[in-house]
DNA sequence: TCTCATGCGGTTTTT
DNA sequence: CCGCATGAGA
């Protein structure tokens, strides 16, 4: 990930204890210990005021700064000092604001070196965001800091830590698509499918038991072995967790709780951390689940008497650290978050890890964040109106002192190309009225909606991106290219060995892999062995040639890792093994594509080496690991932004547009069987009305394509929840109904839903007759691709447009394959459309 | 062993 | 609709 800078990598790479400032802090120098501030040794017990703002004013200079413009609630949350404190932060009450500045005020008063702070964070965007904004507090001073998200502190813990419990520091790490392919080959073994399982929910399973902390041998115990269904799965999680430790490899939800683990098995190692981090900071609280809350459980508590002697003498300082009965207190611990914006228990995040905070923690103080400073009062009287309909929360309302701003603009279209339409046309309007295209974004509940919205905003030339679609890692040829570093780092990775086995095509099929693979385990030897002495299996002689050139390559490539540069090894690998001299030369012409990927990647590496001189090809293979899809966000792009709900999570724009509002969407279907999925469901709507800051649109359609069929669409419950004064619907649900034709309304209908109370205009239904009347829509969109070639347009041509009909040219702009034509229509006006494709003839 | 054709099933969100 | 698995033929 990005978010690793060189200085905090050099500290983690060689030996991460020794090179902590904390030990070198000289002895007798009291300020930098918890010891000479207010509340250290012993907090102040319990919630008390005393602590922060008013005992003993701060003495350093720059503290006023840190509090400039922040609210009574903010100052208080950044200057409060105690052993636990959570800081309840509504939708943008300006959390991320008051936790750089409580990181930034510990540093400044002295109370912390940076080294002693932990700052943990979901994504990499997020601790990336984080990083910069400490940096920008206080430059140099904030080296040495772990801010990074969970998962990444603890693959440093873990590379550090890995020999103490049968790994090595070069493990691998299993995204879920590797885990998949292990588990599809493992089923395929046992032959589970005949029970029913599958990859995906096996893995889904195995998921769900890792974040609750259980493994194979818990789960042994408790699992009813005379259920044959039962008994399968116990054999699958146990072939699955010996395929790992056998690869030397880590899934996801190892990484944490494996860390937990090791904390728990070797407390002299836990220890170390312990003692290390005072401050640990965590955000997004309410998403975390148990693994999680466990490691920060274990990070935050206090080091033994017994332990910290062991610890001093083995040269560690830690008296000032000691308090009077001589162990280290647990480090004090600070939480952010907002049971509204939950949306991940599907995952396995357990909202009552904020809910009961104050349970957990006794004596935690709490501070609420309730003015926002983001959204228009409209956009959070609708925010505020619609979570209200989850029971079992604390009541909660944000409040901005900006002003009511405009309504919120609804709109239905008749199918999701329409609603796309709109969409792409709302955005032009924005766009002429001088809002930037980085200020909007569109959310949508499923990636499959990209679909249409794309169709649409390539053919009217809207500059757009999608965050986190199709990501370059997931490619499959970029997946190989690693499967290579991978193999090459690691050699017990069988995984990826297989991977790249017959990939180019060298004429190894699955037959001679199971050779290969029942010939390791017969002897007892890896994977990589066996291939290296392919040679005494007696297979055919261009086959163990193929095999032979294969292990070669991989012992040329791992000398070159001693030597250093991770481009020079990549560069290697897929010239050598013929990766990508054989997607060039292949005639299927999206390897010409696939190809370019793969030499892309080569310059990821120099990338990657520009930024961290000192990173190895393991650092490298992590870093790659752990990149998520809403990493690259990048505002600079001067594009709208298309994302799902959850990857809108901690965002924010000028313009939103929330697509897709509809039963069995959003509620998503699946979410109807799920204890709390409608709660959840309700949050993520939350989450997206909330991420808006002026303007609001909402929007749905009367029939929605999926798996290549149209089917009606009914209008989302959440609707209802949000003050009909609060919208103005451009065409409502009933009105777009009546617009097709006859009002017949369907049987099944859901009348009371839509009662004269709610909005107007919403009484009518949606019936099944629009599917038929479909030819008749005015704005139906064809979905067929076309190319117009080399179409010559120019301004005063008259052309003719499927879905828009006869309209002159205005200007044409752009040049190649990014020709757009400004087009004036005679009755849908002014359009943009990318010449090459757009459905027109000229007239 | 590789390539092509056909049929089937699946589908939420993601570190 | 799309990707994937399966099976036949080269």
């Amino acid at each position: 990930m990005t978010t690793e800078n060189p200085s905090d990598r050099d500290s983690a790479t060689p030996i991460i204890l020794d090179g902590w400032p904390v030990a070198e802090i000289p002895s007798g120098d009291g300020v930098y210990s918890n010891g000479s501030r207010d509340g250290a040794n012993g907090w102040p017990g319990g919630g008390g005021a005393g602590a922060g703002a008013g005992s003993g004013g701060p003495g350093w200079g720059g503290a006023s700064r840190l509090l400039d413009g922040l609210n009574p609630q903010q100052r208080e949350a950044v200057e409060y000092r105690g052993p636990a404190l959570l800081i309840v932060a509504g939708a943008g009450s300006g959390k991320t604001s008051v936790l750089t500045r409580r990181v930034a005020s510990l540093i400044e008063s002295r109370e912390a070196w940076p080294s002693q702070i932990l700052a943990i964070t979901f994504t990499n965007k997020a601790a990336a965001e984080m990083r910069e904004r400490v940096g920008a507090l206080l430059g140099q001073g904030a080296d040495g800091m772990w801010i990074s998200t969970f998962h990444s502190a603890c693959v440093r813990i873990l590379r550090k830590e890995a020999e103490n419990f049968g790994f090595t520091q070069s493990f691998t790490i299993y995204d879920s698509a590797d885990s998949r392919v292990l588990l599809k080959r493992i089923i395929k073994e046992l032959e589970a499918d005949t029970f029913g399982f599958t990859p995906a929910n096996a893995s889904a399973r195995i998921s769900k038991l890792k974040n609750e902390l259980a493994d194979v041998e818990s789960f042994a115990r408790m699992v009813n072995t005379s259920d044959p269904q039962e008994a399968m799965f116990l054999a699958i999680f146990r072939a699955y967790t010996r395929a790992l430790t056998v690869a030397n490899a880590f899934d996801f939800d190892d990484l944490i709780g494996q860390t937990v683990y090791l904390f728990r098995a070797f407390p002299h190692v836990a220890a170390k951390y312990q003692r290390r981090f005072r401050h640990v900071l965590v955000d997004e609280y309410q998403d975390t689940n148990h693994a999680q809350y466990s490691l920060i459980r274990e990070l935050t508590r206090a080091v033994p008497t017994d332990m910290v002697n062991e610890l001093e003498a083995a040269g560690d300082h830690v008296r000032n650290l000691r308090d009077d009965e001589g162990k280290i207190p647990g480090a004090s611990l600070t939480v952010v978050g907002d049971s509204d914006q939950s949306i991940y228990a599907f995952r396995g995040a357990d909202i009552r890890n904020i809910t009961e905070f104050e349970r957990d923690f006794p004596g935690a103080k709490v501070v609420l964040l309730e003015q926002n400073y983001r959204s228009t009062q409209n956009i959070l009287s609708a925010a505020n109106a619609v979570i209200a309909n989850n029971f079992d929360r604390k009541d909660k309302k944000l409040w901005s002192a900006g002003g009511d701003g405009d309504k919120i603009i609804g709109f239905t279209g008749y199918s999701g190309h329409d609603e796309a339409q709109f969409v792409a046309d709302e955005i032009e309007k924005l766009h002429a009225a001088g809002m930037a295209y980085s200020e909007i974004a569109v959310f949508y509940r499923t990636n499959a909606q990209t679909r249409a919205l794309e169709e649409i905003f390539i053919r009217s030339a809207l500059p757009y991106r999608i965050m986190g679609g199709t990501k370059f890692y997931e490619r499959a040829e970029i997946k190989d290219a690693m499967a290579y570093l991978a193999a090459v780092a690691n050699p017990l990775d069988t995984l990826a060995m297989r991977r790249i086995l017959n990939t180019p095509k060298r004429g190894i099929g699955p037959a001679t892999e199971t050779q290969l693979a029942s010939f390791a385990e017969a002897n007892d030897i890896s994977f990589r062995e066996a291939l290296r002495d392919a040679a005494s299996l007696g297979l055919g002689p261009k086959v163990t040639r193929a095999i032979t050139g294969l292990s070669e390559l991989l012992d040329e490539a791992s000398a070159l890792v001693a030597e250093g540069k991770v481009s020079d090894v990549i560069t290697l690998l897929i010239t050598k093994s013929g990766l990508v001299e054989t997607l060039r030369s292949s005639r299927d012409p999206q390897d010409e594509a696939r190809a370019e990927n793969v030499e892309e990647l080569i310059a990821v590496t120099k990338d990657f080496e520009r930024n961290n001189p000192d990173g190895n090809l393991v650092d490298f293979l992590t870093e790659v690991s752990l990149v998520a899809a809403a990493d690259d966000l990048d505002d600079s792009s001067g594009t709208v932004s298309l994302m799902t709900l959850h990857t809108a999570k901690g965002l924010e724009y000028d313009a939103v547009f929330l697509t897709g509002v509809e039963e069995d969407l959003l509620p998503h279907r699946m979410s109807a069987g799920e204890p709390g999925g409608p709660s959840e469901e309700r949050r993520l709507f939350y989450v997206g009305i909330t991420r808006a800051r002026k303007k609001l649109h909402i929007s749905l359609a009367m029939t929605r394509a999926q798996y290549g069929e149209t089917s009606v669409a009914m209008p989302s419950r959440y609707l209802q929840e949000i003050p009909a004064e609060l919208i103005e619907w451009r065409q409502s649900p009933g009105m777009a109904n009546s617009r097709g034709g006859t009002q017949s309304r369907a049987l099944n209908a859901q009348k009371s839903r839509w009662g004269d109370d709610s909005a107007p205009g919403l009484q009518g239904s949606f019936n099944g007759k629009a599917l038929t009347e479909k030819k008749d829509w005015p704005n139906r969109v064809t979905n067929q691709v076309r190319d117009n070639g080399d179409l010559e347009l120019q301004s005063g041509d008259r052309i003719r447009h499927t879905d828009f009909g006869e309209g002159r040219v205005q200007q044409v702009t752009g040049i190649g394959a990014k020709r757009i034509a400004h087009v004036a229509f005679d009755s849908a006006g002014a359009k943009k459309l990318l010449i090459k494709i757009a459905p027109i003839e000229k007239i």
